[in-house]
DNA sequence: CATGACAATTAAAGCGCTTTAATTTCATAT
DNA sequence: ATATGAAATTAAAGCGCTTTAATTGTCATG
């Protein structure tokens, strides 16, 4: 914020007025080619550079996008936060982000600090929580301000996301074990509450479901729901499982951490895998790729989720103040499922 | 940007000017208790939050701090972000976030963009990359604007850094592993080039150095310089090390990921650990105590080291203008070796 | 009752930029 | 030479806020 060179500066220098500096440098055709090359060449030497929130001020658009993540400490979310500001900026657009540490009362502040830091449109990546506590988000969508989610979203509220289709994801997976002769399988889950934990089990239940019917013996499906989700948990969990000797012969996380924390938490209780017990995760990051036994995963191609998702905010905002075309639509993107050693027929 | 409610609406609404509502609202005293409270009730009933845009540009102040990260999909930039970002707000500061995805020329730019955006201060993380090539650095030192270096700093650059004390780190990890009967480490390293591969690299040898006299058999030093610094990038380059047969006890590596990697390389060749080999690690980051076999490590105390950089930011935006008191300072973060069964004596 | 002191409020300028309407410039046609 | 209109430039207002100097109101004091 110091004694930086402004508007006034290089308008002094080039003998014009600051409107010819202004519209020269924004590539108005009005101003004669060898005045804004003059113009260019100074704003150059001197140094200047548009100071924003003037800028912002005046055109009343600020240049921000806001973006709220539940966390940042983990890859998936590091992950969108690396694209979306990547997308962000290829549209001329700066990010802001915010991160509510998977705490709803600090979810809400962020929307309206955004509010007044006056991004023109956001995307948020909601906490995983239980459906009926955001009424919040009500009223953002409300104040008109485009807004896209991603990554998950909320039924009742009627606005534009973009996610991975967990659903055929968790389906394709675990048909791919039932199929490979898995009989036993079990989620290491979320809470049930939550809407992403609901869909992924609807996509399981989908696929034990329809291969009743061919196959048999009869397949079953257990749920475990897991507070934390990391790769501790997913240890620590695998490690009470599998102590009890249930029938199991297939986990299925519902991220690579927990299924990189499960299987060494089966190796280490001297578990053969595959042989004696499959081991599936989701999202293909990058060290299921490398553990001990390779992990089976489903990848959900978040560099498109993030594009796709700026790009509907970005159209979101093209269409601003105008009538809303239609209904908010959301975007489902089709999983692919990564077959590795951790699932192969035993 | 909609037709959001502003201080002219408040002002009407209350029946005083502008001056009024901003006074009050910002707290001088010259305002009336009665008026004050009158105000604030209604510029809470319209909804009403400044406009940052506005605010900053009429206060000169942007409330903005610029982060500048090489990366943000590993948890240590991540639990850096995830501070500096609350450390920021406490200070009541909005934080603006740059990721240079290790790219120099992105990096030089971001410290443009920061400028244009009016930060008040900022904390660079700067990327990995061999001293001689920071001269965009010198420029920004040479604006004025405050700033610090946080998890590295350039020696040549007389700016103030806070980080973890990584030669007394690796050197404490060392003389563990040393005191421990090991005598052939092995350290997955990074670009020589480096400064603080040059740290690391010199708190091992002096561990060596000092148990030369003490211990026999002699001790070595072997160094491999990896590309990638990641779990795959640890699980390969400790394939092929472990498959040459070398002499060696101990592979210490430069972040746990990598650790990590090393270690489910090691167990899937079918080495005992830590019988045969000992895998260390370095950060203390989650998953390594819930590793197969839990990874001794190096705590480096993000948390601390955030606020500490923070703090210190604060410091010099409160004296920017003053002449700089003496000599920019550097802080270094003392280590925490956390020993772990990985490690452990043959 | 004028006076000064003090408290409370406001007018007005300004932050650095954009933008529109008005003005100037200048080549061309008359 | 003069009128005309297009091209180039600029004056000036305004974006939403802060801040300072000026103004108003109040009241005790001499």
């Amino acid at each position: 914020m110091n004694d930086l060179i402004t508007i006034n500066d290089v308008a002094r220098a080039a003998q014009v007025s600051t409107a010819t500096v202004s519209l020269a440098l924004n590539g108005n055709p009005c101003v004669k080619q060898q005045t804004r090359e003059r113009i260019i060449r100074i704003a150059k030497e001197l140094g200047y550079s548009p100071n924003r929130l003037a800028q912002g001020l005046a055109r009343r658009k600020s240049g921000l996008i806001g973006l709220a993540v539940p966390d940042i400490e983990s890859l998936y979310y590091g992950k969108i936060v690396r694209h979306i500001d990547e997308a962000a900026g290829q549209n001329g657009y700066q990010l802001t982000l915010a991160i509510s540490n998977d705490n709803p009362e600090t979810e809400r502040k962020i929307i309206g600090k955004f509010i007044d830091q006056q991004v023109e449109g956001l995307i948020v990546a909601p906490i995983n929580q239980p459906v009926q506590q955001v009424n919040y988000f009500q009223e953002l969508v409300k104040t008109k301000i485009p807004c896209v989610f991603i990554t998950a979203y909320y039924p009742q509220l009627k606005a534009p996301y973009v996610m991975a289709d967990l659903q055929a994801g968790s389906c394709v997976l675990a048909e791919h074990l039932l199929s490979q002769g898995r009989r036993h399988l079990c989620f290491l889950s979320g809470c049930p509450e939550v809407i992403t934990t609901q869909i992924r089990t609807a996509g399981l239940e989908e696929a034990v479901r329809k291969a009743a019917g061919r196959q048999a013996p009869k397949a079953s499906l257990r749920i475990i729901a897991c507070q934390r989700l990391d790769y501790a948990a997913g240890y620590e969990q695998a490690c009470l499982l599998l102590k009890q000797n249930l029938p199991v012969d297939a986990i299925i996380t519902i991220n690579d951490e927990m299924a990189l924390g499960a299987l060494n938490a089966a190796i280490s209780l001297g578990f053969d895998i595959p042989g004696q017990l499959a081991v599936a995760g989701y999202d293909n990051m990058i060290f299921s790729s490398a553990a001990t036994v390779p992990i089976t995963t489903v990848d959900q191609n978040i560099d498109l989720m993030c594009r796709q998702a700026v790009d509907m905010l970005m159209t979101m905002m093209k269409q601003s103040g105008q009538e809303a075309n239609g209904h908010p639509s959301g975007i489902m993107l089709e999983p692919r499922l990564v077959i590795r050693r951790s699932t192969e027929r035993p």
